[in-house]
DNA sequence: AGTAGTGGTTCATATTGTGAACCCTTGTTT
DNA sequence: AAACAAGGGTTCACAATATGAACCACTACT
């Protein structure tokens, strides 16, 4: 591991429920030797990435931070953290892969991708997504803020059959989206279209986009399922982590619960 | 030079103006080989610091700084990055000094000390600063959003005998501060109180608060204020850098310009 | 006065960083 | 199509740099 590395990794342990580390703590939290961990803060001192608090004299995270997050924000667009994720998504799954972003109450698609596998696909051709019934919609309801939902019930557009348009009904199923991890649409928002999607974060912790694969309802099989939500959990981290974000520890067990759930049916060691 | 601060180093050449870099693209900048800085590069994107644009191979800045920068946000006032420099302020002045934060349309004060040199000086007992009666006022109606001028001239309430009352006057000494870098009161807002302020910015660049002096008018002389002005600028640069801002250029120019005046009294070389 | 905690420093040791020269790929010129 | 240039990435002998046990200085508590 080279030095430069060893002193980057220092920042690690400065979280917002431990902003100032003293010298010697965060020695025995690295586990590394004092005179080499302080070698290490001089250099991250001197770039302004931590800065010492001339009171209890411990360390604490700088203000170079802040310019240089202003600059990747204004310079890198949401979408350049998408593509690759995406990409990988649809050519696992075989599905149309999208991500959609939510800007203040409203759910915009950000990017979609069509997988070539299938001559017969979903097509994506909306730019925003109700929130009653698609699962990125969903998503947002179970993941979001909680005014979301009054803004869901104020409008239940019936879009086929099984739409939700019932203000309890959808309640209860975010509940499921909230404890399993994912949302799911089975043909909730056009017929024929079986949809899942995940929650994506961002540097501000909150909800920000969802992730999900839209399939033809004749091919979605408990076999895909399992495939899609197994890399819809990969793209979410993928394009969460390139926002700034972090998956919640709450999102994460949902997911590994949800995933552990067919293999109980085989016997156990 | 440390092995860990040159891979810090190459961060500094990422800009707004600059937000992609190719290797022999930044092994130019920085002067270095570049197998060198290729390595820097593995390490600061292993820890997520720069990522690479997977089209041009451009190295940008990483999602990690978002993470680390909110942090840093969430977890670190304002007002840690005041104090220090406002004490040196105030001890090098011997004048009472004040830093002020501008919310909204509102100027508030964040952190006022008063130098034990004189017996005789000025107690700041106010929290909000009137725009157009104040020093720091001034600074924002010189390098703040235009839209604050229209809030100033709006109540342009006469505190003292010299308070500028006429829009058209404010609007010739806020022009005044832009040119100079410097905004003075001479007893606008309290009799006998003579203030000079410049202005602090943060990470978004914009202007994001004032510094400055309060004397009691008969002991502002030409030498003090010199005095005062330098070390306004020092302590200007100082929490500017802590906000994670830095001093616009117009704004440094001004400075200088101000203060090479009294020095063309004397015979150049 | 003693003890245990902190931040900070030293210096011999050896791990680590370094850069000239190299390869490989891509896109352009002849 | 062959030659060329320019970019990213890699190698290896060499040397600079990082390392950590032991150290000092200070503070707070016993």
């Amino acid at each position: 591991m080279s030095s430069a590395s060893k002193t980057l990794d220092l920042l690690t342990y400065f979280t917002v429920d431990r902003p100032e580390i003293g010298l010697t703590r965060l020695c025995r939290l690295a586990d590394r030797d004092k005179a080499t961990t302080y070698r290490h803060l001089q250099s991250l001192e001197g770039a302004g990435f931590v800065e010492q608090n001339p009171l209890t004299k411990n360390y604490r995270l700088g203000p170079r931070l802040l310019q240089l997050a202003q600059i990747r924000e204004v310079t890198v667009p949401r979408s350049a953290g998408v593509e690759a994720p995406l990409n990988v998504l649809a050519d696992a799954t075989g599905e149309t892969s999208h991500v959609s972003v939510l800007s203040g109450q409203t759910l915009y698609t950000l990017e979609a991708v069509e997988s070539p596998r299938h001559s017969i696909r979903v097509i994506m051709d909306v730019d925003t997504f109700p929130l009653h019934a698609t699962s990125s919609g969903h998503c947002a309801l179970a993941f979001g803020s909680p005014a979301l939902m009054d803004v869901a019930a104020g409008s239940l557009t019936a879009f086929t059959e099984t739409t939700v348009t019932d203000p309890q009904d959808l309640r209860t199923r975010v509940e499921v989206t909230q404890s399993s991890g994912f949302a799911r649409s089975t043909g909730s928002f056009e017929d024929d279209v079986y949809s899942l999607g995940v929650p994506l974060f961002d540097q501000t912790g909150l909800f920000a986009g969802a992730v999900s694969t839209a399939s033809v309802a004749s091919r979605f099989t408990p076999e895909l399922e399992q495939i899609i939500k197994s890399h819809l959990i990969i793209a979410a981290r993928a394009i969460t982590r390139n926002w700034g974000g972090t998956v919640p520890a709450s999102v994460e067990a949902a997911w590994a619960a949800t995933l552990a759930q067919p293999q109980e049916l085989e016997p156990s060691t």
